[in-house]
DNA sequence: ATCCGCGCTATTGTATACAAAATGGGGCGC
DNA sequence: GCGCCCCATTTTGTATACAATAGCGCGGAT
């Protein structure tokens, strides 16, 4: 795979989702550039993989700048999230193979034990989390449902909102892939879209009153 | 806006939507610079935007192929259609003005027009189905979801659905846009997200049994 | 005869040079 | 003083040259 624009890619969104660069920013290419330490033209493949998943908008002229995502762009994510991951579960759980389950299940298991460490560590919830999702993704066989859920899913986001999280909300997600987890069990579709749907939505208020 | 890197993206689309190039063609960049008169660079960056709308899919080692798309797969980008569009339908209800409302039944109108007409005009059918429903995702107001929405929206695969519409299935649509245009005139965002699911799902058992 | 390894060729990745276009500022006219 | 237009500078778009890498075929050994 190609280094240099995947290292600019992975640069420029962290610079963009650490608030390093502001909404509105221009990104210019030189100057990313410059900061990358690579040439223009993979920084140019950076900005419009950027572009195409509306971290970067384009003024009238053709110049990308940082996009703002004020409260509005959040909560449509997060709707989103909901409608397309609850599909995505409503899948799996049609497709549910033992192996998968039982990856699901390991999953939620080192999130559990995070949880009830002494001093839980959010490190290894955010790992197993991405990872219990990422699993249920591809369970859902779907290349075109990945790839959108792909631009969708803000780990920064979520960061923010599980530093906030005690005990007792680490402890509600993993009650609630638990959920999931049985519903895939049970190979019922339906099932796993309304846990999945409410899973994300508990998150996007839990992300409201976070911040 | 970027003539040579449009033009590049809107040929090589066609040669793949049209069928001039099959599942599995590989896409070499240095050719198809030959044929659009252009250089590789906005190739490039044609090939990079189809990547990330699934027409062409990369093998291991970093080549480009043209995306099969099988049953499953259509199947698949006509449910997320109806789930993202109804999405839009809700959201374009909510923020439905008189402006809009007359822009839509403007269009149905039009539609009518082209269907009633002693030879039904398909073009016009095609082309004021598309303006409608491009208006409705504008009316949702969400950058994000017709963003989402421009990489499903097959117009070739509505073009070679409707082109075996008899007068009484193109009728059907007109009907089925006017119950939405009622919808968003009172509107009620889940009468809207429900007949703009069913209309799309329709349009999909359409596009089955043609083919 | 088949399988492995080597090297050649085709293809993509990256850098740089050049062209075109847009923004911003300064000066001119009203 | 205000607004507008034009030019300089900055920034992006495109082309080309060069580097790296994957694929593939050939030849040899077992």
């Amino acid at each position: 795979m190609s280094s240099a624009a995947d290292r600019a890619y992975a640069e420029i969104r962290g610079l963009i989702l650490a608030g390093d660069a502001m909404p509105g920013t221009p990104l210019r290419e030189e100057a990313l550039a410059g900061i990358v330490g690579v040439s223009r033209t993979p920084v140019r493949d950076a900005l419009r993989r950027l572009e195409g998943e509306l971290y970067a908008v384009r003024t009238p002229g053709g110049r990308l700048v940082v996009a703002d995502w004020d409260a509005d762009d959040v909560a449509e994510m997060f709707a989103l999230r909901a409608m397309l991951e609850g599909h995505a579960a409503s899948r799996a759980a049609a497709r549910m193979t033992p192996q998968v389950l039982a990856a699901l299940r390991d999953s939620n298991g080192a999130i559990e034990a995070a949880v009830a460490a002494p001093v839980p560590d959010i490190g290894i919830f955010l790992r197993e989390n991405r990872r219990f999702h990422d699993i249920t993704i591809a369970a859902a066989g779907s290349a075109r449902l990945a790839n959108m859920l792909s631009a969708l899913v803000e780990q920064p986001v979520v960061r923010r909102t599980a530093a906030r999280y005690d005990r007792s909300d680490l402890m509600r997600s993993v009650v609630e892939h638990g959920q999931l987890v049985q519903a895939f069990a049970a190979g019922d579709a339906e099932w796993a879209r309304a846990t999945m749907a409410a899973h994300i939505r508990r998150a996007f208020h839990a992300f409201r009153t976070a911040i």
